[in-house]
DNA sequence: CTCCAGGTTCCGG
DNA sequence: CCGGAACATGGA
């Protein structure tokens, strides 16, 4: 493996905030950058300035996977124009939703069920080194997220042993399902946004938050809008205030409808805002 | 010790 | 369709 470096244009691209937003749980830093797997690629990344650099070979890989063609500027002018939205907006200037592969998005979201997000890397590095096929950079050992049929051979008790708690039954059943065939994650990437969300509900673990994370994440769905405890909370106080008694069916439909055609941009930048400023958020306004 | 975390599923109104 | 409860685990 060289350790040549290679640099690419990253204009309006924050490198440490895409990855450390919530988005993705296996990046770890190191030294001046951040070491991560894009697939099968192992990729050490660093940011200076607008640049960012690379391994020699992987340039394409790597400008697809941290979505550096996505027009910020104009995706941002399609947000709904108030306060809490454009101060999300301002605190997340050059945060980008990377590409990531299909199965390991699905997967690791199947995980992330009523889990903090610390907790959530966690299982992703121990499923990785216990099932993931090993990988390199330079002297860095790195592991592949492990294949559906890597997960679907093993016990319920494999999975519990990773800390998965009661999810293990659900990724397990999830991963038997894909490596038997039964769902396709490649069907699914063909059909439109709705038709997309209802055939990975069909999988173990997977409902309208997890499914909305996958399409938005990994199937690169941006009018996906995953409504989590923090954005349901952002929604009833800000954009529900004084209104009594909101359900989950009306929310799902009014952020559908005001955050438009990049919502899943504006969920995110939303997220990110509300957890790194109201830490254990609980006051309303 | 209690509370909560990027929810889903199942079960009675 | 809606509200509750159960479901594991670990950190604050």
């Amino acid at each position: 493996m060289s350790r040549a470096l290679a640099e690419i244009a990253a204009p309006e691209f924050d490198l440490a905030l895409t990855l450390g937003c919530g988005q993705v749980f296996h990046w770890r830093q190191h030294g001046a950058g951040w070491l991560g797997m894009i697939g099968d690629a192992p990729c050490y990344a660093e940011q200076r300035g607008t640049t960012l650099l690379v391994p020699h070979g992987i340039e394409k890989i790597a400008a697809h996977y941290f979505a550096l063609d996505h027009p910020l500027e104009e995706m941002r002018a399609t947000f709904p124009d108030d306060p809490a939205m454009n101060a999300a907006a301002d605190a997340c200037s050059g945060l980008r939703l990377v590409r990531q592969p299909h199965w390991e998005c699905l997967a690791t979201f199947i995980t992330s069920a009523q889990k903090a997000v610390p907790h959530i890397a966690q299982i992703s590095h121990t499923l990785r080194e216990r099932y993931g096929r090993p990988a390199a950079w330079n002297d860095e050992r790195l592991f592949e997220y492990p294949e559906p049929a890597a997960l679907a051979a093993l016990e319920e008790k494999d999975l519990r042993a990773c800390a998965l708690g009661y999810r293990a039954k659900n990724l397990l059943r999830t991963a038997r399902m894909i490596a038997g065939g039964e769902v396709s994650l490649e069907a699914i990437a063909r059909l439109g946004d709705g038709e997309a969300a209802l055939e990975l509900q069909r999988l173990a673990g997977v409902g309208p938050k997890v499914a909305a994370c996958a399409l938005l994440f990994g199937f690169g769905r941006l009018a996906a809008f995953p409504i989590d405890v923090w954005i349901e909370r952002i929604l009833r106080t800000i954009y529900f205030a004084k209104r009594r008694r909101v359900t989950t069916q009306r929310l799902r439909e009014f952020s559908a409808r005001h955050f438009g055609a990049f919502g899943g941009y504006a969920q995110q930048y939303l997220f990110h805002h509300a957890r790194t400023t109201m830490p254990r958020g609980n006051k309303s306004k």
